[in-house]
DNA sequence: GAGATCTCTGGACACTTGTCAAGATTTTCT
DNA sequence: AGAAAATCTTGACAAGTGTCCAGAGATCTC
């Protein structure tokens, strides 16, 4: 490789990073502004106010719209998919593994409820845009595993065997979730500790025996 | 009353009837742009189009758009919610009832995927503007009611002390109808067969003894 | 049938939207 | 430092939005 070639390979990487960073910096201000705002009223004058630029620069680093979304829900899967996987590998019992997912759904909820309501609010536009589909549809899968991990190990940790497929098991505390969430927005006061005794009982529907929780 | 009064009376409930009349007329045109184009993407325009009167008249029967879409969702749910309740009074044992709500489930998922898929909008859409939360939230609990007139009915039937409560069955078929319907739209082949299945082996979850299903 | 009232049309308005491009500014390289 | 390239700003554009209104048409009352 000529010295030549090592510049222009020097340049074009330190340009795509830099570029790179710009496309997520811009990113993370459109998903700030999605969740507050929903899809709907979401323009991208109002994502460039949320962000050090104007709304000309948008142009630059998304070719449109619907590049800028696209990407916003791929930057968000890899934030958010893996998030309970230390839950997984560190419980050392049934129970407490149930107590680590349940206490992690209310945490999480709590801290991250507008970023839930994003997420629901794309996955409902992907049902009317195909745009976003493939990668709604990736990161729903994703979302299945993370509960299916737990769901499995809870069984393993247990020596219960499985009453319930993966997605069965994901549409259980995926509703759970979506219905605690709408509580929560809504101002439901006990919306957080219900969310927790509910994943508690739930989660024993999985196993064949649901001696784990004898109320 | 004196027969000016009578006049007047009949005269202003006629013109009340043919103005509710019209408002529902429209009411429908606008619901059927929603389900196709969904909420962000419909257009007080396009609504009319899909009606027989011009874009004009819309503010003649509402004061806004968001008077119409409330108006909307609470017509909608007057059509909703008693689609089951058929099933419920007729099943006279715990597995006629089960394979009932199993076979309607399928049914409205593939007759009414598009109304489904607003409500899902809608609920969505809830969670961002204040103005249709009281009638979302009305809605949804309305169809928590109807699913747990199932489990309930169906745990009589059965004999068995139920496992779950109403917010907890209501997540779960929820979640699993949402479930069904992401993939039905999404073009998977075995997305209805998948649910009718799914459902016939949750609907033993809500019971302490899942003997109904021996599989 | 005349007049009053209800109903509907079509166009106008102020505003927002996504998109684009010309030019200013900054950064990078020699 | 000075040229070249990358980056950002600003303003403009056409299209679409919700809303309103003057007036045409329809319907009803007397």
């Amino acid at each position: 490789m000529t010295r030549a070639d090592e510049r222009v390979d020097r340049v074009s990487r330190r340009q795509v990073d830099k570029f790179a960073e710009r496309r997520r910096e811009l990113a993370e201000a459109a998903i700030q502004t999605l969740s507050e705002l929903g899809y709907a009223r979401t323009s991208l004058r109002e994502i460039a106010q949320n962000s050090a630029f104007s709304h000309g620069v948008l142009h630059y680093y998304f070719a449109d719209k619907i590049e800028l979304i696209t990407y916003c829900v791929r930057q968000y899967k890899t934030q958010c998919v893996l998030r309970y996987d230390e839950i997984v590998t560190s419980a050392r019992t049934a129970d407490g593994l149930a107590h680590g997912f349940a206490d992690a759904l209310v945490a999480t909820l709590r801290e991250d409820a507008y970023l839930h309501r994003l997420w629901y609010d794309m996955r409902s536009q992907a049902l009317f845009e195909e745009s976003f589909r493939a990668d709604v549809l990736e990161l729903d899968a994703g979302l299945e595993q993370m509960i299916w991990r737990i769901v499995t190990r809870h069984a393993e940790l247990s020596g219960a065997p499985l009453t319930v497929t993966s997605p069965e098991a994901y549409a259980m505390f995926d509703g759970l979730f979506q219905y605690a969430l709408l509580r929560h927005l809504t101002g439901a006061p006990t919306a957080l500790t219900d969310l927790h005794a509910r994943a508690l009982r739930m989660l024993p529907l999985t196993l064949c025996r649901p001696e784990g929780s004898a109320s």
